[in-house]
DNA sequence: CAAAAAAGAATGAACATTCACTATTATCTG
DNA sequence: CAGATAATAGTGAATGTTCATTCTTTTTTG
């Protein structure tokens, strides 16, 4: 048990020590040799646990996307209704980025680079289930435009990942005041 | 001048191959070995041109850059109505992300990756100023809510680049419906 | 002590960059 | 304007390094 709880350790640290390296210089500064030594580890160990880079670059995205909609999904009351449930949604992603900037800014770079393979992009994708659901009932219901999800996506998600990049680079600050305007700006782009 | 000539034509074909070895792959598989093969020119012919390999990429993103703002900004008559400028640079905006999508996919991968020098990015960012200036002016007129810049940015120019990513990847077609719907998202979120 | 986990050293391939050299073009001289 | 010379542009092969991955050996563990 000891030794289970210790693998499972191990595998964490080197998807944490991934993370990191890719986060700061890009996947050209994550090499095995780097990564095994930020993880206190041997290069050869990483085989032990991922069948090779591609995969060990896979399995982090799938987790780090598994956290994002953990965290985007708590205390989300399905009978709620809409906008109550989006904001709630909204807010959860936006305090993720907020949180985890290295996690979130390594998913929006995972976005816009032909890192995953389309595959395990589309597992990704999945996570966010509840969101779609959310917005058909919105449009049912009359609240919600009706056009496609990733217009949608496009105009309330999305625009956060920018927020937070120039946060993170210190361009601007962006701080709850912001966040609810942000929020607002959201919800007025797509509300009927 | 014959020479000169072949010069330009040489540093431009490196250009164009890197370009397109970063789109399809990633920084990863731009080796200067390929781009050189690809440019049909010897590796050491990119160091007559370049400094080295960050030097070609920074160089390759300004170049880019310079590109979109020139399509951002034709036809643009910056005495007309606040609104009509903002859609002229808007659809121009997306017209280059629709005809030039290696280009486009390229500036959306620098712009979420560490791939770029801060000082290169700064640089790049001038090329957008008539759009800031507008903006400005459509808050002074009290047509534009009177928010940061990103905030303005995020919501309006920054959703294209996913709906243009998604249409790349064949996930959702953009078209010119779509298009015009975007603008209208995009103007209604920040309009006063 | 047997089996699993981990290590370090070793592998060939690929990397960015440089080297010594050749081909091409421009400039100068009579 | 012909021929010599200088300057520039371009090259393929070589450099030392780093890469992802594997091999053999050692350590840990139940």
């Amino acid at each position: 048990m000891a030794k289970l709880q210790k693998s499972i350790q191990k595998k964490a640290a080197l998807l944490k020590a991934t993370l990191h390296l890719i986060n700061n210089g890009g996947i050209q500064e994550a090499s095995m040799a780097k990564i095994a030594k930020l993880a206190a580890v041997s290069p050869a160990t990483i085989y032990l646990y991922f069948e090779n880079k591609q995969d060990l670059i896979n399995q982090l995205y799938l987790s780090v996307k598994e956290m994002y909609a953990k965290v985007a999904f708590e205390n989300y009351e399905s009978n709620n209704p809409v906008k109550k449930c989006f904001e709630q949604i909204w807010l959860n992603m936006a305090r993720f980025k907020q949180d985890m900037p290295e996690e979130s800014s390594f998913l929006s770079q995972c976005d816009n680079t032909p890192m995953i393979d389309e595959e395990t992009r589309e597992q990704g994708l999945v996570y966010l289930h509840p969101l779609f659901s959310l917005w058909e009932r919105g449009q049912a219901e009359g609240i919600i435009k009706e056009i496609s999800p990733y217009l949608l996506y496009a105009y309330t998600i999305y625009p956060t990942a920018f927020l937070m990049n120039m946060h993170a680079r210190e361009l601007f600050k962006v701080d709850n005041e912001v966040l609810h305007l942000a929020f607002q700006l959201a919800w007025d782009s797509i509300k009927v």
